[in-house]
Parts: C-alpha cells; structure tokens; sequence
DNA sequence: CTGCCCATGTAAATGGTTACATGATTGA
DNA sequence: TCAATCATGTAACCATTTACATGGGCAG
C-alpha cells in the first residue's frame, strides 16, 4: 500500500492531522494519488497500531479536538526503504480503451463523440496542470533539488496527457479519413 | 464496473466459458484491462442473475464440465447503452510519482537508480507492444473499421509509455546536471 | 513422474468509495 | 440564515488480490 507511505512522507515533513493530511492530498498529491478522509483516518489509525506514529490528542475550545500525528523513527525507516523500493509498471485500468475494442457496435458518430469528448477532458486536465495553482506547490520546496523532483512529478502527468490528446487527435482525423473511404 | 461489460463485449463476439475468457483477457485485454479468474467467475454469476447472459452446462468426458455463457437480448442492450457512456479521465494512481515528491530523502545514486529502473521497465514495455503477439491479435478482426479500432488501443499504450519514457531519459540528464552545479 | 493444461470454485484479506453522523465557529 | 470550515468518525458496500482446493488428461 502506498497510502501509509504517503502518510509517513507528509508527515516526515512536520506532524499533522488526518484533517490536514487530507488536505495536502486534495492539493500537492491530487493528481497521481487520492485518498478520501474514510481512508485517511483508518490508515492512520493502523500505523498508530504498528508504532509508525505517535498520536497527540490536542484540546481545543473553539473547535472539536484533533488529533496530531508524528513519525516516529521506526516510522522514518520504513518511509525510507519504502522510498527505494522498484516497483512495476502502475497497472491500467482504462475505460475507454475497453469501450473502443468494442466500438465496431456503435454508429459512426457515436465513435467520434466518445473520442470528441475524451480529447475535451484531456484539453481540460491540462489547463489543470499549467494553471498557477499548480505551480505554486512548489513554492514550499526547501532546496532546488527537492523543487526539481517536485516539478518531475508535474512534468510527468503533463508529457503523459500529451501524448494522449496527440493520440486521440489523430484518431479522429484518421477515422474521418476512414469513413470518406468507405462510405 | 467495466469488468461486466467487458466480459458482455467478447461474449458478443460467441459463447465462452469463464476459462476462454480469462484467457482472452490475458491476450487482448492485458494491456488496458486485468481480471483475475475469480473475479470473472463471481461476475459472470453475477451476469446470470441479472439475466444478461445464458448459462449451458456442457458434459465432457475427458475434461470437467464446463458452463458456457451466451449474451442475452438485455446484455445486448447493456452492452450497447454503457459503450456510448462518455467517462471521467481514469484516476491516477502512480507509485513512482509519490515516491519522487519525497525522493529528497534519498542520495543521489538512489534517485538514479529508482528512475532508470522505471525507464528499462518502460523499454520492455514498449518491446511487447511492438511485437508479433501483439500486432497478431488484430489479425481476428471482421473489417477494416474494427481493425482501426483496436490498432487505436495499442496506439495509445505506445504513446503513453513512449512520452513517459522521454520524460524519464530527460529527468535523469537533468538530474546529473543538477548534480555538477551543486556538489 | 513431474508439471502443465483444462475448468471451476471458496475464503480471506486488502483497498477504496459512499452514505450517514455530529457539532461548534465564521463569514457572506 | 445559509453555507463553509474545522475535525472526527462508523457502517456498508464494492472491487481486487492472494491463497487454498480439486481432479483428470497429456506430453516430455
């Protein structure tokens, strides 16, 4: 799971609450991982069990009490040989590659405005990824090389949505060509 | 869930048993879409309930009996209704890309050693995508219409992994370069 | 005689989503 | 007064993976 590792890597930074800790997943991780708050405060949870946190509960008069987490060092560890693990390949789970193998059931029309509409998502997603919202998480980076990874992760969701709508605008060209050819 | 109506598309194709289409799955689904035996027998109990497919137990003297499924008039119009369904962007869920974002833990080599590993992974990759096997699967297809459409679905995994595999070659030569300013 | 192919399943665990639930404070 | 923010959680469900299980046929 990579969930906890994530938890750890925040944390690793300064301690937090799951409350927090859902926040900076909305925001500087919202592209490559989610996770709901369900999710958040049940691994927390688990890795308080498994001694990878210390959990501090703070009174507040105000609002409800939180509970702030901390790593602790056996926590640091396993973020540490977590982070040098190799991994495979992520798995694709991907919809519309199953819708198109398919297709040949669909009328023409219906073909293009599945691919049309897929290539206005992607077109939006990369605003998404150019906007200043975006670019301004790594304001925060404490050196050029933690910045340099940080701009990475960005590069790699927009290289990858790239190439998608290159793809898929070729697609629909070429379909058309295909329909003139035989009509 | 897509498994359904996956498994309603090649049972559009003929009847098969749960065996056939698992191995279907392992050949020309196995890039975009995974299911393990279980999951495609629970489902296809599943599909029998709900009356989208036809259940005939077939005797055999040599081998275990098996049940072979065929599409009913409403898995038809399932399978219809859910291909024209326009879906959200897939989710993300991209280990590497969490580990860069706190990769800052780890030295140098490290970091080195986590990307290119994940570059020769990529380079494998695309070796099977341009193979025989993989351009064979488009052999079975009926015209030229549903030939375009499945070459549309390796298209996209070699776009895919081809831009990611650029982004990797250049995070690592900027990485070394990074590296020689900041000793 | 070993291991793979055929063919099906159950059980348990893990991961992830959705809905339900509470209750105070603050700003429009 | 309405919605949002702070802060936490439970319950139920759905999806997926892994392990366990059976048992005959066939090829090396």
């Amino acid at each position: 799971m990579s969930l906890k590792h994530a938890l750890l890597g925040f944390l690793n930074f300064s301690p937090f609450t799951g409350y927090d800790l859902k926040k900076l997943f909305d925001t500087s991780m919202q592209y490559f991982w989610s996770a709901t708050h369900t999710q958040i405060y049940r691994t927390l949870n688990q890795m308080h069990e498994e001694g990878l946190v210390r959990r501090e509960i703070v009174e507040q008069t105000d609002h409800p009490d939180k509970k702030v987490y901390t790593i602790t060092e056996e926590g640091e560890q396993v973020l540490r040989d977590w982070l040098k693990h190799h991994y495979d390949l992520p798995p694709i789970r991907h919809r519309l590659l199953v819708q198109l193998s398919f297709a040949n059931l669909l009328e023409d029309d219906e073909i293009i405005a599945l691919l049309a509409d897929y290539g206005d998502k992607l077109r939006e997603r990369l605003v998404q990824y150019h906007s200043d919202e975006a670019t301004a998480l790594y304001e925060r980076a404490r050196s050029e090389r933690e910045r340099f990874l940080w701009d990475l992760t960005l590069k790699n969701g927009i290289a990858t949505y790239e190439a998608e709508l290159n793809w898929i605008e070729q697609a629909i060209e070429d379909f058309k060509n295909l329909q003139e050819k035989e009509p």
